[in-house]
DNA sequence: CGGCATCCGTGACGATACTG
DNA sequence: CAGTATCGTCACGGATGCCG
């Protein structure tokens, strides 16, 4: 079966024929949080209809972004995985929630929210914040707990919190929103104390200075 | 009449609400490259059926991407032209692009192709190049040509040769692909002669340099 | 129960024809 | 030139069923 393509010679187009469908890259972002199972993706992907979230799984395990790994017996369960072409999408998709970010107004009665959701947003503000320090940093919000792994070039985030975090930040959903739209600094409101942090390695400590 | 959105509290949704539809993107792009008619932007993107044309370009007025002039007297025209929030999206094209870029294959018989299609995955290494000189750049292809504008922070391109250049780059089609493709360095084939450089200003000198 | 496949109604899309 | 109108087709959303 022939994928519908723009047929253009152009390494934007050819970008979106792979990723351009509907609710393509709203999966890869819900993977870029690490391995899920089928009915976690639809879970958190309200909307989706499941024949269309099982076609995407496929187009994109043949494409490359995504493998499909069988967990070992004892959980009779599979898991979908971005693969490292489908992890560096994340620049991509971090400027484009950069751009999204000012549309963000007041959240809608209709509006499904995730606690990881976040974590996109701030991910590059807490990397920044860390240098040169490296580290596991729990995030915890109002609506859920995600980590952030701290490391060099590649950062990536995942699901929970850590079981050895360097260190913890709190957020209540209004600051935590304002620091996504770009609003405020994350810097500023820690020194201000309107954030937590709780640790006391070089990570923590980082996060704190200046 | 509401239009179809994700409805998720999301910056990357939201983003997607307003761009994710087919050929939005796309014709971004093409305004990238300064302001067009409806019957040009036609025929720089076959496939699209006039009315999703006419419809896409309402959506993106409406949704403050787009503004339509009418262009004075003499010329009984209007054109469309990227507001500045949507010249805001040229770093999420970017990295775009740049994902998309390893795609680029053999140019199938289908391909269509423009000569200002290579001016985003150009536009980078050619700003880098030029640190830390401002000025015009043409850019000669087999297929045509476009002109590069660097100044500070905001680069930019446009269609056909700039009538003040002060440089003139040529290309073929092979090396240009392959610049484009990640696979080599604008830079390394300007030292082997493998691009032609004109001019004798500071932005010629600062292409042929180091 | 997880992981789909199938069916069906609706809306988005593509091609062509037509109009001010 | 710059779209609008019409129409057939396909993708999508929702529900339900199947199968290990």
């Amino acid at each position: 079966m022939p994928r519908r393509s723009y047929d253009q010679y152009c390494p934007l187009s050819r970008a979106l024929d792979v990723i351009g469908e509907r609710w393509t890259v709203l999966i890869v972002r819900e993977l870029l949080a690490g391995p899920r199972r089928y009915t976690d993706l639809h879970a958190d992907l309200p909307g989706v209809s499941s024949d269309v979230l099982a076609a995407r799984l496929k187009e994109m395990e043949h494409d490359g972004l995504v493998t499909r790994r069988r967990l070992p017996p004892p959980a009779a369960a599979a898991v979908y995985e971005l693969s490292p072409r489908g992890r560096d999408l994340l620049p991509a998709l971090t400027a484009l929630a950069d751009w999204g970010a000012p549309d963000l107004g007041e959240r809608r009665p209709t509006d499904a929210l995730r606690a990881h959701w976040f974590a996109l947003p701030l991910l590059r503000q807490l990397a920044e914040l860390a240098q040169p320090c490296e580290g596991v940093v729990d995030v915890r919000l109002d609506e859920g707990t995600f980590h952030v792994l701290i490391d060099g070039a590649g950062h990536s985030y995942a699901h929970g919190p850590a079981e050895h975090p360097d260190a913890r930040l709190t957020l209540d959903s209004r600051r935590c929103l304002a620091v996504s739209r770009g609003r405020a600094s994350l810097h500023e409101m820690i020194k201000k104390g309107q954030v937590g942090v709780e640790g006391d390695g070089p990570l923590a400590q980082a996060l704190r200075s200046q």
